[in-house]
DNA sequence: CTTGGTTATATCCAAGTCGGATATAACCAC
DNA sequence: GTGGTTATATCCGACTTGGATATAACCAAG
């Protein structure tokens, strides 16, 4: 589609690393819970998401996330660059901008 | 991804017939301009997504749309099915919560 | 009427993306 | 130390995309 660099995949898995740092697997998760079971990333999509947006500059991986957790030596933490933040913005924007005219359309309330 | 059955080309164009039955030029044009230009379907992408509507049951063609227009006999004209309708909307709710969550998250105002 | 630009649909190909399976192993509670 | 969960990684076949190419109807200008 030309519009953003963004796959659907990618869209989420930024807006996942838009709060905090989280490894893939914590990803996983969030996409599951905050789309209400709807969306759901097997682990392929999910780990060539990750190196694709690493590939793009778009997420960088980070030493160690959440300070309260407890270690463990599999995982790897990812967060936004600017690029990144940037990208997952121009398509929320965009996002809500179709949401806008699913409304206007009289598809949603 | 799961979700839904429809990918990104899918939903916008079944959001270009929401509001009432139109050609595939037309949804073209009109996917164009409800994104403020950053959507951009070619040719390949929309006639092929038509067809995989059509084939799912999501859309259907309907002979003549505005009855406004002057004749064209190239066009073809088609509007959502219910089941269109649904997944549109399902589709569009989802999205909604995606755009909820990036501004939980800050990434818009 | 014919020429040329726009509108309109259709199909092809190489490249990219996805879902799901498979593999491997660290972690932790019992 | 065993078993279930957490965690990452890679492979494959199937599907989707972008862009090019083809064809032709439409219409305004000359």
């Amino acid at each position: 589609m030309v519009s953003t660099m963004l796959t659907t995949a990618g869209f989420h898995v930024l807006l996942a690393l838009a709060g905090e740092p989280a490894h893939g697997y914590a990803i996983m998760r969030f996409v599951e819970q905050v789309s209400g079971g709807a969306v759901k990333l097997g682990p392929g999509t999910l780990y060539r998401t990750i190196s694709r947006l690493l590939a793009d500059g778009l997420v960088e991986e980070t030493e160690e996330g959440d300070p309260a957790a407890p270690h463990d030596a599999r995982r790897r933490y990812y967060r936004l660059t600017q690029a990144g933040e940037a990208a997952a913005r121009a398509e929320a924007e965009l996002m809500a901008r179709m949401v806008t005219a699913a409304r206007e359309a009289g598809l949603v309330t």
